[in-house]
DNA sequence: TTTTATTTTCAATTTATTTTGAAAGTACAG
DNA sequence: CTGTACTTTCAAAATAAATTGAAAATAAAA
């Protein structure tokens, strides 16, 4: 009976970490980190390099670069077990944690740079009147306004959300 | 004076048409798509195929690919100019209707298929009391009530953002 | 119908990304 | 210090993704 669910169990966690996965590299996050990502978040302990290596088949560095730059998106933590010389690591398991931290690194990674060139578009040589410089100054500052509005929403969002926890948390109860 | 012009256009439409592919290819979508999706965005008229191979360096077919993908996106329309056999493209150019098509195709195609999996992923066999399966379930039904509450906000921040064009288009006569 | 312009397809190639594994690096224990 | 356990690095290999280009398909014109 136990070995049954165990069974069931080890089955449901693979299909997450392959869908996670997929998820993942059709984000431009490559697939085997989103899977170190998964297996970390349904782990019910902190797991070493050689769990992580075993479990996804994957090699040695792979699993130590993958877990590295986890822990530089700050998503996973190292864990120190006493008496233990190997590293553990655990992921954060609140999901709203984990789409707030996705957001905020992203934004600051991919969307700032952008933003940072759009700013420099602004000045174009000549005449501004000419139709199509007009239409191209226009679509960049439609572009900024878009973002800068987009951001103060994320962050009001986010605000708004903060107690997502808590009510999710009395659900339970229901 | 009007080349002095032209050329700096030229330039700044090609720095957006790079980052705008770098943004992309850093969000899972093909770097050209991305260009491609870019220099429709900023071209005062239709293209052909012929003028975007030349404006991008690409052959014909990854030119007639790209361009049915993002015809697929709902973000490029056919263009059919009379008296002309060649087919023409133009892109949406309201960056907000741009961000929203996105946003619903992309939950449709790759968030979607992972709540099915979640769904599935519910009925574990065995004691649903062991410590292990309780942990699994609550992870996995945590990222099932974020991805509802996600949706809903979606919805609402679009529907209370339908108006932003038309403020937008107020800024202009400040 | 035949010719001609244009679009589409897809096998082969090129390019980019990911992964490996063994050597080098670190740091703790004795 | 020396040996041992573990982590990190990175060039080479493997894999995945994008691109080409020419042939096949399509459709408008003559």
């Amino acid at each position: 009976m136990f070995l049954l669910c165990a069974m069931k169990l080890a089955e449901a966690k693979e299909q997450f970490i392959q869908q996670w996965g997929i998820l993942g590299s059709q984000w431009g996050i490559n697939r085997t980190m989103a899977q170190v990502h998964a297996l970390l978040m349904v782990a019910s302990q902190p797991l070493s390099t050689d769990d992580i290596m075993e479990q996804l088949n994957i090699s040695r560095g792979n699993a130590n670069m993958n877990v590295r730059d986890l822990i530089n998106w700050q998503l996973v933590q190292k864990v120190i077990v006493s008496g233990d010389r190997k590293e553990y690591f655990t992921a954060e398991k609140d999901i709203w944690k984990v789409a707030t931290c996705i957001m905020y690194q992203r934004k600051k990674r991919e969307l700032d740079p952008m933003l940072k060139v759009l700013d420099k578009l602004n000045d174009i040589e000549g005449d501004k009147k000419t139709a199509e410089v007009k239409a191209f100054t226009e679509t960049i500052a439609n572009i900024q306004r878009f973002a800068g509005h987009a951001e103060k929403t994320l962050d009001t969002v986010i605000r708004a959300e903060e107690n997502w926890f808590f009510s999710n948390f009395m659900k339970m109860f229901k």
